[in-house]
DNA sequence: TGTGACACAAACGTCATACTTATTATTCCC
DNA sequence: GGGAATAATAAGTATGACGTTTGTGTCACA
């Protein structure tokens, strides 16, 4: 039996999970154990555990007598990056990546303006380093390593705000320049612009000019936004 | 037996969690199942569901032959509701309500300034009347009557973002403020500067002013933030 | 005909147990 | 001393039985 996690009740998880955030069962659908059980040809036991997680993230409810229900999309817990994960894989994909990039706007510049103050200097170093790696990798096609560096730097960036919040995000953000790079088929090399204003949030941060850290990236997620909006108006 | 939550497990997760998150089993540490079994007298069923829902917040990593092994604070799932909550019910609440004012700092302007664009004519009406409320209320001592429409506002101006992972921070808006009321024993009435701006907000969405209405705003999260570093600098 | 009490049944919740599997630690041989 | 075979351990899974809650239908009574 292929084995797409560790463990039995991962497999249903990655099987149900999808298929809920993906709206194949409308919300009010009872699923019941037994049957759910029978689907997937494993104990009662893996199941329930599969439920206690997708409970967990709200997705469904468990009640006596009337089996597990799906929840609606309100509902959700948006934030679980499995959640995330799994919508972003689904059909409502554009409007889910909007949905984290508005997000992406109003934190990254605030998570700059922190890491101008808090930034040790080995962080500003990775990030003056990764800049430099954008600016290696903008032209002649090399776009998976550039979104290595792309990545990289706005991991160091969230991680050097020192906020626990924010850091836990980069995985939004790398969700959503992945995304751009893979998804959207970038032919085109990356906006030279861009690659500058990463060079220069680098430098802002390094010498702890918190405002134009700020603006800086707030140009480059304003950027990503109009790159949205172009492409799915 | 008594019953904290519905069904033994929800027991079992709300005694374990809070532990865990309150740094009395320090990262590293291994629990074994039959060992929670005993402690909490129930089956393993019980704690292995319990254990696969602390798992999801990658609080805890069950590996065989091992057990459950208490993972590093870096990894936890810091947006996941619950862990949320027992952050603040516990020892470092300092600490974590500092995080989530910085979040929301980053966070509301932007959603005002989405909400001044998207608001539908009921939300407007709902902004204004929980910032008369507040007018109302702010002075007298009515601090919990004033939580009320202070907390209300907050949720319907997330919500009017329009943008779901905003509307999926209220729970923190509301933790905050029921926090600064309840925990840090005000004893005088609100600041009125706070309760004007409130009300300029309610207008300033209703007519569509976006940049104001975000502006105005910060000056409410800014003002928070001072709070809190007066308190405990 | 409408209403309330009551009994039934359906589905999840819990338990006990046996067995399987992966991983670590130990031992033993070269 | 190092590597391979082996044993020990704790989680993972399966199964069957029983408990508990709760939705629903029925029946009696007004």
């Amino acid at each position: 039996m292929e084995n797409t996690g560790q463990g039995l009740h991962a497999r249903v998880l990655e099987s149900l999970g999808p298929e809920i955030t993906a709206g194949e069962h409308c919300p009010g659908t009872v699923l019941r154990t037994d049957e759910l059980a029978q689907r997937f040809d494993v104990s009662r036991t893996v199941i329930r555990e599969a439920v206690r997680v997708l409970e967990s993230m709200h997705l469904v409810e468990s009640r006596r007598r009337v089996g597990v229900t799906v929840r609606p999309t309100e509902e959700w817990n948006v934030f679980d990056p499995r959640v995330i994960r799994w919508r972003l894989a689904g059909a409502d994909r554009p409007r889910q990546l909007r949905s984290l990039t508005v997000l992406r706007c109003a934190i990254e510049p605030a998570a700059a303006g922190l890491a101008a103050r808090h930034a040790t200097p080995d962080q500003c170093a990775a990030l003056t380093e990764h800049a430099m790696g954008m600016v290696a990798t903008s032209r002649g096609q090399q776009l998976e390593a550039y979104l290595v560096h792309d990545t990289a730097f706005h991991k160091t960036l969230l991680t050097a705000s020192g906020n626990e919040m924010f850091a836990r995000l980069n995985d939004v953000v790398a969700a959503i320049l992945t995304g751009r790079t893979h998804h959207h088929v970038m032919f085109t090399d990356p906006d030279p612009a861009a690659v500058t204003l990463h060079v220069q949030v680098a430098e802002a941060v390094r010498t702890g000019d918190a405002a134009r850290a700020e603006e800086l990236t707030r140009e480059i997620t304003v950027g990503a936004m109009a790159e949205l909006d172009i492409l799915a108006p």
